[in-house]
RNA sequence: GGCCCCAUAGUCUAGCGGUUAGGACGUCGGCCUCUCACGCCGAAAUCUCGGGUUCAAUUCCCGAUGGGGUCACCA
């Protein structure tokens, strides 16, 4: 079966694989899978500061170990490439020169300072839509061109219209309106020359063929300016599908801060690929038959959007690990076997553990209790808040400067004792502190022991994501303290 | 704050005008059992509120409230 259906996940290398990419992901796949379509990965790497090919790499990884196979994508081509926008920029110049020549775009030469000014300036008169003041829009096309040939720097903005609404149709919520008056100026093409998200996302979708553009709902109020560049370009829009977001505990949109949000850390912590997909699956979305345990394939035959829900659903480890304890009694012995060993008790794995016990043990049975802070997603016997606190600091210093490093190693890339080291360094005589003090205080926080082989090599084989969990524990550990 | 989205137990959900409001996680109790886990049985716990519409609203409409998102040269 073919059809048109042709679908996009459209990941940001900037960090960590999320949850949420995968989310959306299982839908965009589910759809199009249902439909006979095509499920394509384009990666919006149109932020030079702040992507890399390191990040790329994590999510493609990452998506690949939770089984969602693209049609298209970076790594394996297809008929629209490339599908890494950093190397479309042609694309976006020249859909550019389009839009000036049309009237939908102008050049803004209002320097950072003028803008910060003016936001400024709106926030004390509360304003009640604050934004750019369209200050450029009325330059003479001609000057615009001049200043330009004189290599003035300057970006691109979208002339939004300034009455009246924009509408859209979403494939979830139904009819949406937004009055244009409340939608920006947005800056089109940066002063570097690349594009925004508005109009990349705009300009490959509608040259990628993308038949319905399913996203999270944090987009819903940018539409209306996606909307009119369809128009101004005199494209047909996609269907637009917004999915509700993964959520917090307390209901806020699930973040790093609040909730491991890496697909790194459920692989690490022994969560199941299929698991996990299953768990997506139930959020926002129900078969309609009491079934919780479905597979992606059953998800596929009973798919339909009337079965997707607009709420935003509560991220549950509880009832995740649910989820995964079903799977793994499920297994077969052999199943299980293998899939322990493709997960921590690989050759691969052992052969980074077992040189860091190597001279610490005395008999071979001594290994596995030495070590089992390497085979544990949260510890097993988390640290008492005493043996986490230096001596001479107090609970709350310490639960800060956890919190603080938590924070401060999430910006380490790559993650080996090679960047640990000087890392963690930094930071504790930034603040003060002796390493002494604070590398025992992490030591007892990552492995539950004050004995340990080399910190930042163990550090480093445990994982990112399970050494951040582990401090941000213990740093509740010590909030929770009783006080003297 | 402006704009937009959402609203069934603590959590994930079913329901699509008339139901003892169904299932699952979690919680609590019991059975099974050398222990634990699994499994099984059971319990507590939900329709945010106020107006309409209707013979009848959890269900449809409006409003309030609450929650969320968004207001970047980030996506």
């Amino acid at each position: 079966m073919s059809s048109d259906v042709r679908v996009r996940i459209a990941p940001s290398p900037t960090g960590d694989p999320h949850v949420g990419t995968a989310y959306i992901a299982l839908f965009n796949y589910v759809f199009a899978r249902r439909n006979g379509g095509k499920f394509l990965l384009r990666i919006e790497d149109t932020d030079r500061t702040r992507s890399s090919l390191d990040s790329e790499a994590a999510i493609l990884r990452a998506l690949r170990w939770v089984g969602l196979q693209w049609d298209e994508g970076p790594d394996i081509g297809g008929p629209y490439a490339p599908y890494r926008q950093s190397e479309r920029t042609d694309l976006y110049r020249s859909a550019i020169a389009d839009l000036i020549a049309r009237g939908a775009a102008y050049p803004c030469f209002c320097t950072e300072e003028r803008l910060d000014k003016l936001k400024a300036e709106q926030r004390a008169a509360k304003v009640p839509n604050p934004g750019y003041d369209r200050f450029c829009r009325t330059i003479a096309p001609d000057d615009a061109k001049a200043r330009i040939a004189a290599g003035e720097k300057h970006v691109v903005r979208l002339a939004m219209p300034r009455d009246g609404f924009t509408r859209f149709h979403d494939g979830l919520r139904g009819e949406v309106e937004i009055h244009n008056s409340t939608i920006d100026d947005q800056v089109l093409l940066k002063s570097d020359g690349f594009p925004t998200y508005h109009l990349a996302n705009v300009v490959d979708d509608h040259h990628m063929k993308i038949s319905h553009v399913i996203r999270g709902e944090e987009w819903i109020s940018s539409t209306p300016k996606h909307i009119q560049l369809y128009k101004a370009f005199g494209w047909e829009p996609p269907k637009f599908i917004h999915m509700s977001l993964l959520r917090n505990p307390d209901k806020s949109k699930l973040s790093k801060r609040k909730n491991p949000v890496s697909i790194d850390f459920y692989r690490d912590a022994g969560f199941l690929p299929e698991a996990l997909l299953n768990f997506l699956g139930n959020m926002g979305f129900s078969l309609g038959d009491n079934r919780e345990k479905f597979t992606v394939p059953e998800m596929i035959e009973g798919f339909d959007w009337s079965k997707v829900s607009a709420t935003g659903p509560v991220f549950d480890l509880a009832k995740l690990t649910d989820l995964n304890g079903q799977y793994i009694r499920a297994m077969t012995p052999e199943q299980l076997l293998s899939r322990l060993r493709e997960w921590r008790l690989s050759d691969e794995f052992l052969r980074r553990v077992m040189p860091l016990l190597h001279q610490r043990i005395e008999r071979l049975d001594q290994f596995v209790p030495a070590a089992d802070f390497f085979f544990t997603g949260d510890l097993t016997a988390p640290p008492a808040a005493a043996a986490l606190i230096p001596k001479g600091r107090d609970a709350d210093a310490t639960a800060k400067a956890l919190a603080e490093l938590v924070e401060a190693l999430d910006a380490v890339r790559p993650w080996s004792k090679e960047t640990l080291e000087p890392a963690c360094r930094t930071f504790t005589e930034a603040r003060g502190w002796k390493t002494k003090e604070l590398f025992m205080a992490l030591r007892v926080a990552v492995t539950g022991r004050t004995a340990s082989p080399p910190l930042f090599d163990t550090m480093e084989v445990i994982g990112k994501d399970l050494c951040r969990r582990r401090l941000r524990s213990a740093a509740e550990i010590l909030r929770a303290a009783p006080r003297p």
